[in-house]
DNA sequence: TGTACATCAGTGAACGCGCGTTCACTGATGTAC
DNA sequence: TGTACATCAGTGAACGCGCGTTCACTGATGTAC
């Protein structure tokens, strides 16, 4: 909004936070500045620091607010496991690329941006809270398993995870190994089921 | 090389690629300039221009000369499937992590650093070189099932190299989904292990 | 073997640029009375 | 309801910095004769 009436924005903070993200999708997580940012949100180079001690911790914000979100569409998608697990879970698969795809800023921000999680306790919460939804995932499918057969929850909720990940970063956008957008979701789709089949929750 | 004696530096191309990987390598994708690359190689900001267009080209440099150094990882650890075709396939998924933990730079640079590969025809090759490895023993591996069960061979190598890359991302290095970097080994092993059992290739 | 000279890989100074950040400031807001 | 005033979210100019790139140049190399 670079042609607001009054002096005060009004909601400059989440307007950065917005302008960030969006550029960020343009330009990839390099070309983000601040002063880029704040000239997008209609304001001077130095009304940020009003919100942000600097560069570093608008970024962070852009990627916490990413990955509550992110966090919030897989437990919802997921929905505990209803109405069966199989179904909830590749429908939280599927959440994982739509999530990357319509908010590629966002997604860039929490794993290209090269930002530390560990300084920051706000956005390590964060993080925490959306690996949760994935390992409470993998809870619910080890459960239809014999207890005898049960693989450790974290390592399968990882393998997603890491399957999801390389999904994205190689077939969903134009990266350097990968090659067209198209099909990323018919990948990752053939891919969890291969794996779930691996491990027993999948009949031939 | 800071200290050189002769004016002429000798091998300043190859003194720039390396200084790049190890520059990447230390401070991130991010960090790259081309001149702290001429300063690490002992050189003025201007002497890359004799080598290089500009600093896009270095950097593409760097990932072409990453992705033949991977493709040849990848061929040699597989080794047509030597002495068996499973021994081989986890063989070569250990010399994919083993390609991104000794050479982050390089490796970084292929990935990470926001290169396209489609306006560089030597960086296309062998960006597909690496690929052709990947398939190749994909291929070696769905040979090994009956005709019917067969799945296509590019999805296959497709997946395996999603798995291996996101476990490269998020549990290689300190990034912000990952914990440690202990693991990351046992992290694709397994993965791979219950895929491959997912398509039939390991028994229960 | 010696020398003239073309070639070319370097230098170093300079440029314009946009960055992150700081500073004293000013305009708008909202609260106390 | 009106006014004084504290608060605070913005401005805009300035800073030092390092970047990528260009330029005329110079020193070293190696080849022809």
């Amino acid at each position: 909004m670079p042609d607001r009436k009054t002096y005060h924005h009004g909601n400059l903070r989440q307007a950065l936070v917005e302008a960030t993200a969006v550029l960020i999708q343009e330009t990839g997580p390099l070309a983000f500045t601040l002063s880029e940012a704040a000239r997008r949100a209609g304001v001077s180079p130095a009304a940020p620091y009003r919100h942000f001690k600097g560069r570093e911790d608008l970024l962070e914000e852009v990627a916490r607010q990413g990955f509550v979100d992110f966090g919030t569409r897989l437990e919802q998608a997921f929905d505990d496991g209803r109405p069966r697990p199989l179904t909830a879970f590749m429908r939280m698969g599927q959440a994982y690329l739509d999530f990357a795809a319509e908010q590629p800023g966002y997604y860039m921000a929490m794993f290209e941006s090269g930002i530390s999680i560990a300084g920051n306790a706000d956005l390590a919460a964060a993080s925490d809270r959306a690996q949760q939804a994935l390992i409470r995932a993998a809870e619910t499918m080890a459960e239809r398993l014999p207890p005898g057969r049960r693989p450790p929850v974290r390592m399968v909720a990882n393998h997603i995870w890491a399957l999801s990940h390389g999904v994205v970063e190689l077939f969903l956008r134009g990266k350097p190994g990968g090659r067209s957008s198209i099909g990323a979701s018919e990948m990752l789709e053939s891919g969890a089921i291969i794996y779930l089949r691996g491990l027993g929750l999948i009949g031939e």
